[in-house]
DNA sequence: TCATAAACGAGACGGTACGTCTCGTCTTGTG
DNA sequence: CACAAGACGAGACGTACCGTCTCGTTTATGA
């Protein structure tokens, strides 16, 4: 995960800052709303976490909070992604099959321990509004799903993959089966899961 | 989907009515907030489903529904199994593969509609706290899921599936891209879905 | 203070209970609930008193309380004269002010300590409604203003009192002195009050 | 009465209102819910009155009333005060008789009609609680009992009244009086009482 | 002896209000 | 302008009691 993959919004606010008139974005208010966001997340659920609570731990006016994040889960994807760093890209690989394990093993690794709970916590809390569910995919499912449907047309094209294979499909059973998974009441992602689920990813996609 | 695959209340409750002293439950109020619940839920989602405004439609105190559901979730499942009837129960047929798709295309057309929506938003409501997430656990999916289970294990048994599946993990990627797919913001499952599934679920059991 | 001086029903049940059919008022009951409010009491004011907690405390239906109370007031005073006992009748005096000292002492005994306190919330409870109002009165208030009443006017027509005097004002300022006193904080009558108060009272009443 | 005699908050926030951060007390609000009081105590006991009644009433959230009164006769207290004007300073007088029977007078024009049952069932309403019994006492009665107990003191002092009267015993025993005729049903105070009592109040305070 | 009848416990019911919480908006003065 | 502070109208939360009701049960009298 990396701060590309999570922000809600689209340019970093510090780059682009184009001179407009009137006092500038202030940054201290900005990281002092992700920083709270991330402290109360410790100890709460999504749910459960407040814009009120989340300005009031962070010194800030609610109005600040409201200018700039439309709902709670774009603070709550923000606050994750100005927690962790950016991701290294991903290597490179001989096979699709490589690749796509890669992939897998990358998106668990992700979903592991608390950072886990909390995007199925804001998955499960977009799913009342539009908006906020399209929030919740552009800004982090959707560049997930990408990446896997990528390699799965290069390697239909290439051969490795069954031709028949309808694309979308795969990918809804590949990060279905982790999304219910988690929110199926399982803490977390354990061992024995994450170790064979690459393999029945690759049975669905190979040939025979 | 039946009144028993869904309902909180394990046995009904004018089968069992065991004597007890003092007035008993009225019926007419338990209708009433039923059907009170399923005309808000035509209008409105889960989430913006409030006791309160249930109570008032129903004409009922709101006492009288904290009596006898503990949350919003229980409601909606017993709302949604007092409007189904009871489901038939499941065809018998030659193979295990043909009992799968069976039961599948059973689940899915429960799905589709509105009631598809309105369980996936009672799953996501049901992750903020664990009891809720319990009660829609197995008030519904656990069902479910041990239908299928049942028939891999056999599957598996009987030679006609792969040995080395794991029961759990085909669960979960069956069910899960049903449920992922609901959740990615589909209005309901269309029929390329609807249709494809089942063949790809077999893929994953069956011997190449 | 004394059974006759508060109970809310003129007549005794025990008394009275001129054969009729069906099942007879349980005395075990009556008895139940008056102990628990007497209990109760200790704890709470007469305001947070609740009908549901004595019945619950009492062991009792709450229909048994309304059955046969009422209101609050009416059990609160109930309750006091049940824990009490017969009072003495006054003693004979040779002088009218000596009837009248005698008859205020008795009756700030009475008012000293928590049962004081009670009176003067049931006092106040029954300011809400009328006919609470009046089972108060009557059933506490009057019979005490009755002695001192006619105290009063015994020793207006002996000559021993000024004759100008109106009975009923002397009355509500020597009575009302001890309410108010109590309804002001205080949480007792204090000696400074209670020996006090006697001298002031024969100051209105005597010729000077 | 007058709006010093009877307001819980001890400065007019128009006046203080130093300069602080944040939007200003709505007076608009304020009016509102003192306006609606009024109203309502028209129709209804003191007891009756909810503060969910006030704030529907006045068209007011019940936060904004919670945030400036703790208890329902703080909020009576200053609709009272809300609702009449200032009074006129006492006239001086040539003695202190004059005055006393000057302070008594106005005192019972002041609970004359609807107000003097207001005031008595928010005494009532006080007696539950001790800080709303204070509330009370501090904002209404203490003022009334100052002045009297100082003309009293004064009294004494001049040789005019009697040295050996407790000043405060006196101060019960009249204000007492009025305030236990208004606790016994009376539904104001009769022409009868109040041309005679400030007469009875001259003969405990005066010499022979 | 047995029907009739009232009182009883239990507890469900429709309501109302409580005091708290959070929402998203607004209105100030300050930087 | 953005910001903090914080007041505002709105309305849901879950709880406590209200007074009424509907059960099955108990305890008497009178036919």
């Amino acid at each position: 995960m990396n701060a590309q993959n999570l922000k809600y919004h689209e340019a970093a606010i510090d780059e682009e800052q184009t001179k407009k008139r009137g006092r500038p974005r202030s940054q201290t208010s900005k990281n002092a709303i992700l920083d709270a966001t991330n402290r109360l997340l410790l100890h709460s659920s999504v749910q459960d976490l407040s814009i009120e609570g989340i300005a009031k731990k962070a010194g800030v006016g609610k109005t600040t909070i409201y200018r700039w994040w439309p709902h709670k889960v774009a603070i709550v994807l923000d606050a994750l992604s100005h927690q962790l760093g950016k991701t290294p890209p991903l290597p490179t690989t001989s096979t699709k099959s490589d690749a796509v394990v890669k992939q897998l093993e990358r998106f668990m690794r992700l979903l592991k321990g608390k950072n886990g709970k909390i995007l199925i916590e804001a998955m499960a809390e977009a799913q009342s509004d539009k908006d906020t569910l399209v929030t919740f995919y552009e800004s982090f499912m959707l560049q997930h799903e990408q990446v896997l449907a990528d390699l799965i047309e290069d390697g239909k094209a290439s051969g490795e993959f069954r031709p028949d294979i309808e694309t979308a499909l795969a990918v809804d059973m590949i990060y279905g089966s982790i999304v219910y998974r988690l929110m199926s009441g399982a803490e977390t992602l354990d061992n024995q899961f994450t170790s064979k689920l690459p393999g029945e990813a690759l049975h669905i996609l190979q040939k025979n």
